[in-house]
DNA sequence: AATGAATGAGTCTTCATTCAT
DNA sequence: GATGAATGAAGACTCATTCAT
């Protein structure tokens, strides 16, 4: 009994994520009504607050829900050879985590270039994990000479991370121009590693 | 009778933006409150609808007059001989602007980076100079053959201006650790012109 | 598990209806309070916005209530054989529903008489059933030469329900005094049918 | 000095009462603005405070003018020697002063007829005049045996005046459409006199 | 566990009024 | 006397949160 209430909790809760992150992602933590998050999940106002305590709670949960399934794209990136073919490998696991998961994906990159002290060190922790393998990513590639030794690794990360939100950036900003999401993960290693002069 | 009166406008609405500017860029547009803005300027209520007629022209006239002192900034910048001194020297200048007027900066660089449909347009169009300005240096490069000519040099002006805007969050977000102000222009530069490979 | 709540609704509804009839019929539409009206009716503000999505909603909603009771009176008025029986049930009618629900009525004549551009139609509108019996009455009469035919039935009718107004308005004028409620419908019939003259 | 500058003041005041009027007529005293009316009329808000100490004594010498307008009317009407064609004299005197001043005389009527409880015993005073006059000739009308004396005289000039005042409702509110202004003093007089039976 | 009616703090906005120039 | 900037009380409306059913 006890398990079958479990899952159908689980299942809820799933619920009402998805589509909490829809609505901040497209009204902001202040636009976005609970009434209405409630009502397009199918529920009543009320049964938010059966999961989640305040509207605050929420949208830290759907960050952190956005977090997970990020590193779990991260997770399951194949590892390649070169430190290019690396961050390819990444940024393309990223892109995919964001086909699947959009609204969760644009709550953590508008949350992450608004840098709001409420919530600015969440997504920092959260982001951590990705940003931590491409700096051990990185640091290999210094030792074997295909990276500039003359960074640390760590703020290269920064840098790559950036660079890869960025256009994610500009990608939503055009409506989708440019970047397109196909081109994104070549275009975010080449932007990072070659740079722009000759 | 009013004789006097003009300038002392101007200034009294000087003083009601720069105050917007610091709670706009502080609490975000829907999180900033117009008693608020109008007591710390020194004002009751009112006085901010005998100058805004609402919080959203308020808002717009914030990032108008962001972009006002932003266009300022690079037209005064000294111009160099080659792409990347160029480049150097418009960064340089943007920051410069930013130390001068950072609540407003901080604004435009928000909302350019919260790409929210109902302000980015507005961001767009008056980022648009910086960014030309931009694609003009770059398109000059390609020709004396600094720069990549594989990539339209429009584009190549979005990823330095965005480089430059990243740089920005992760000066605020790190609570101006890394990057500082003194080393963020070279650090652009580098990292659009440049790259981390070796 | 809303079951009970139908009901409960509805009588909720109705209080507000009550209430914000007295203050709009004290007060007018602009004068009223919406925090006033709702405390009154033993709730507090937000529950008004439950009920009713704005101020003006909530007075077309007392305007129409008041139509439905006045109605609901016409309809109940005994028949009688001559025109001036007929108009005299009527009109007694119609004073019988005004004892009742005085509140309502107040508003309903206070907006006939003040022909506001934005109510007047709909007060028209709600009063057409009741001047529509009145004409075709008077139009029964001219037939059986009881009513004078140099005049068209609908402005004879238009005529009669003013008139029935304006002793309203004598009556709350003048506190009561003259006409009273009593006397009302045979003076209103009397003033209607044989003047003044001799 | 004094004379010309007293001359002046009238002046103004006239203009800002005109303008109050119609504003009064149009929008209520609730929903009319000072600052509108004083701008229209050609002034600054500040100055209609140096002309009447508050809106609602700004109202009442609206009311007090129209009233005086009106009475000054009816004291340039013809007498005649029958009852019906004092009255008729009356009614056409008052339908010309509405002619000149219609602003004014919708104040005046829709005040009369919302009956509120802080303007309707000045609205009676000024009426008084008026009234007074109806009930000399209605009086000496039933001396002579042209008016039925079963009813007070007081009472009878009431009813006149508010038949005559029913009828400029239902010619503005109808859009001058029924009764026009040409037929509103004889149908006024026969609908009091005669009335609708045969 | 789900509901949705009730709540009331909080916000934008209006506008009559004051008063220094 | 005219002006219009400043004021702040007041009001409509929103919405996160609570809680009885």
């Amino acid at each position: 009994m006890v398990r079958i209430s479990r899952k159908a909790r689980e299942t809820v809760r799933q619920r009402l994520l998805e589509e909490a992150a829809i609505q901040f992602a497209r009204d902001g933590f202040e636009g976005a009504n609970i009434n209405s998050i409630a009502t397009e999940a199918g529920f009543a106002k009320g049964t938010v607050y059966n999961y989640f305590s305040s509207k605050e709670e929420l949208f830290g949960e759907v960050l952190s829900a956005a977090c997970q399934r990020a590193a779990a794209g991260y997770a399951a990136a194949p590892k390649g050879d070169s430190v290019r073919s690396r961050l390819e490998a990444l940024a393309t696991a990223d892109v995919a985590v964001l086909r699947d998961d959009e609204p969760f994906m644009k709550v953590l990159v508008r949350e992450a270039m608004s840098f709001r002290p409420q919530t600015y060190p969440l997504v920092v922790q959260h982001l951590a994990p990705f940003v931590d393998v491409v700096r051990d990513v990185l640091a290999a590639g210094a030792a074997s000479s295909e990276i500039r030794s003359d960074r640390p690794p760590a703020q290269l990360a920064l840098l790559f991370t950036g660079i890869l939100t960025l256009l994610y950036v500009q990608h939503w900003g055009s409506g989708g121009a440019w970047p397109t999401l196909d081109e994104l993960p070549a275009l975010a290693v080449t932007t990072f590693l070659d740079g722009a002069g000759t």
